[in-house]
DNA sequence: TTCCTGACTTTTTTAACAAAAATATCAAAT
DNA sequence: ATTTGATATTTTTGTTAAAAAAGTCAGGAA
């Protein structure tokens, strides 16, 4: 019983893995469970006796990919120097989850409006995360007494994460080369790390 | 010849406004040369004969609203007590010029990445003369001495309008309903102001 | 019983093409 | 110089058939 779970898990962690590299490289449309099962050397007929169907195949990848990075978020918290330091973590941790992961969110950008509600819990609980960390640093700083009191340090970093979106380039200016190569996404970064500090002193005494 | 053109230029402008009208109603592609010139009871061929085409009519009203846009930002430089309320000036007027044309920016979501040159020349143009208010204010407050002088006051600028743009809603939370109501819109003008607060505080001494 | 497959059905995507609607042109009238 | 009806051209829409992909299932192997 235990043992068979086991070897269930390995299989299903090889399937997970073989699913992620192609939805990274190709994005969800254009990979076929066909290709993912031959990947594997297995008959498609087997994904779907581990997973219900595609579109949830690509959400326990998701969940994986999300958990990942949920890992590289917490046990951070209390282990900045000051807020500038959780800032800057909070912007590379994030930049480099999305620059390693960018086709994987083909998906995201298909079904724009319409994802699955699961999809949304995951990013509701990866947003969740990244606001704790910094709501946490912000109340460290009060404590500390380097920024005054806020009436509502959640809603602070809502609206850093809100701006922090909004410094993704292509949005104002008329920029020919439209795909963000990773040069592109290192200016972003540069933006965001200068707006952050920018931020900071904002909250400042 | 004199009287002719005024003529003329009268028969534009009524097209013009009627155009706009249609546009703002039903958007770019919803709306048809026949409908405009049915409007105006006149021959869909007489439209052609004022306007060498379709995209060409819409760029006409797109500049004609965007002067009247331009206009309520020239001659306001130096007319603000301080740098918040240039800041909240920016943001308001804004605010008002989208949201009376909403429905007109229809063109801009339809043909997201591949707009014609004469668009994006009247954009710059906006965005140049936001830039400008901007950078002013800024300036002034430094000669006033009440911030730090900047090393690039443009870029400064630039970053703050990316960051305002970012706080649109819709962008991060799993907001259900979608299409933003002037309610949503008013939420997002007060973030943008209180953005616009920190970033003041994020730039003094 | 659990794991696995080939053969099968159903759904979705693609291609081709005709009909309809919209854009654009132009000779002729005012 | 303006204006229009008629007409040409392009784009969108609707239909259908073929292809491809998703998804199912009876039955075999471990």
């Amino acid at each position: 019983m235990i043992v068979t779970n086991e070897v269930q898990d390995v299989k299903k962690e090889k399937i997970l893995e073989a699913a992620h590299r192609l939805f990274l490289h190709y994005g969800y449309s254009k990979t076929t469970m066909n290709e993912i099962a031959g990947e594997l050397s297995m008959s498609k007929a087997l994904l779907y006796y581990y997973f219900p169907d595609k579109s949830q195949l690509y959400i326990a990848v998701m969940r994986r990919v999300a958990e990942d990075y949920l890992k590289s978020l917490t046990g951070k918290e209390n282990t900045f120097n000051d807020l500038k330091e959780a800032f800057e973590f909070q912007i590379n941790t994030q930049h480099e989850f999305i620059s390693n992961n960018y086709n994987f969110f083909d998906f995201f950008r298909l079904n724009e409006q319409c994802l699955p509600d699961m999809i949304w819990e995951i990013v509701g609980q990866v947003h969740q995360s990244e606001r704790d960390l910094l709501v946490n640093a912000i109340n460290a700083e009060v404590i500390k007494g380097k920024i005054k009191p806020l009436a509502n340090p959640d809603e602070m970093v809502e609206l850093l994460l809100e701006a922090l979106y909004g410094v993704s380039g292509n949005a104002l200016s008329h920029k020919k080369t439209m795909f963000p190569n990773k040069e592109h996404l290192d200016v972003v970064r540069q933006k965001r790390l200068m707006l952050g500090d920018i931020f900071i002193k904002g909250l400042m005494y």
